[in-house]
DNA sequence: TAATGGTGAGAACTTACATCA
DNA sequence: TATGATGTAAGTTCTCACCAT
């Protein structure tokens, strides 16, 4: 079931099913624009509420997807490591990174080379890829970094990595991959939280089903005691049924079709959507 | 207790795309 | 407007640690 479905009755009625936001929050993006600007939906900062709505046919329904810019960092050029695998050697051509590795300066090359060191002495051969397992001291480090920003910019990157014994190179992976994680998390977050909405929705979809359901019932019941004067239909103050206001043998003849006791239509209004 | 297979976490890599000069 | 450089997101591959058997 999607988030937008509607049901339409041939009464004239819609039953509506959708999501709306109020607000949605929009990430600042740095002074300069950078990579591409992709929808981000970030449900539980949202104020989102889910809504059902029961209205006749023809209304606009519709739920605005907000366009949030992803955090950015600054883009000063150059990276300043390239590591090659036996298993990126043939992309690695490809790629439009090996120009950036032609264009290290020589005194870059040499920091690279210097932090290489640390975590190159101990592999196998020039084609492995060894899996570097950060300390905690590190992760403790780059988390910190992390949380004061999820971008680097070159110096950043380059006095972490000094600050670490690793290579720019990966601090700047290390980075990617945190930033990958958070999002995915972010998305277990939200899905399990529109998992909650869809519920609470289907539940008051059910209900107003019914309600409908009853409303179309009473309409066709409706006729039967339509046709007498208004002045004779009375309602009891205790139970709210209908009644003619006739006394004696035709009372009850005609009580027959009192209304049915009170119904809990869903109003809006007054009784706001419980969804989440 | 050592060997083995399954599995999850995460480091490293590739590709596509947006932006800017 | 076209092009190359660059940074990032998303997806994938691969390694390693851990656990059950």
């Amino acid at each position: 079931m999607g988030f937008d479905d509607h049901i339409v009755c041939n009464t004239g009625l819609v039953l509506g099913l959708g999501l709306t936001s109020a607000t949605h929050e929009e990430i600042p993006s740095p002074s300069k624009a950078g990579p591409p600007k992709k929808p981000c939906l970030n449900f539980t900062t949202m104020n989102f509420e889910p809504s059902l709505t029961l209205g006749l046919s023809g209304e606009g329904y519709g739920h605005q997807v907000p366009k949030i810019d992803v955090n950015r960092g600054c883009d000063e050029p150059v990276d300043l490591y390239r590591q090659t695998s036996p298993h990126s050697a043939v992309s690695s051509f490809s790629s439009g990174r090996v120009k950036r590795e032609r264009d290290l300066s020589s005194e870059e090359i040499e920091v690279e080379r210097v932090s290489s060191r640390v975590s190159d002495e101990d592999e196998d051969g020039p084609n492995a890829r060894k899996k570097l397992r950060l300390t905690k001291e590190q992760s403790a480090l780059l988390e910190e970094s992390f949380k004061q920003h999820s971008t680097l910019n070159p110096k950043q990157k380059q006095a972490l990595a000094r600050q670490l014994n690793l290579r720019p190179r990966q601090v700047e992976v290390w980075f990617q991959n945190r930033r990958a994680r958070t999002k995915l998390k972010q998305t277990e977050v939200d899905c399990e939280f529109l998992k909650k909405c869809c519920e609470t929705l289907t539940d008051e979809n059910r209900r107003l089903q019914k309600e409908l359901h009853e409303l179309k019932a009473l309409k066709l019941a409706q006729p039967l005691y339509m046709h007498m004067p208004a002045a004779t239909l009375t309602m009891c103050p205790s139970c709210e049924r209908i009644g003619s206001g006739v006394v004696g043998e035709n009372a009850s003849k005609i009580s027959t079709f009192s209304m049915a006791p009170k119904s809990h239509f869903y109003n809006p209004f007054t009784n706001p959507s419980a969804a989440c």
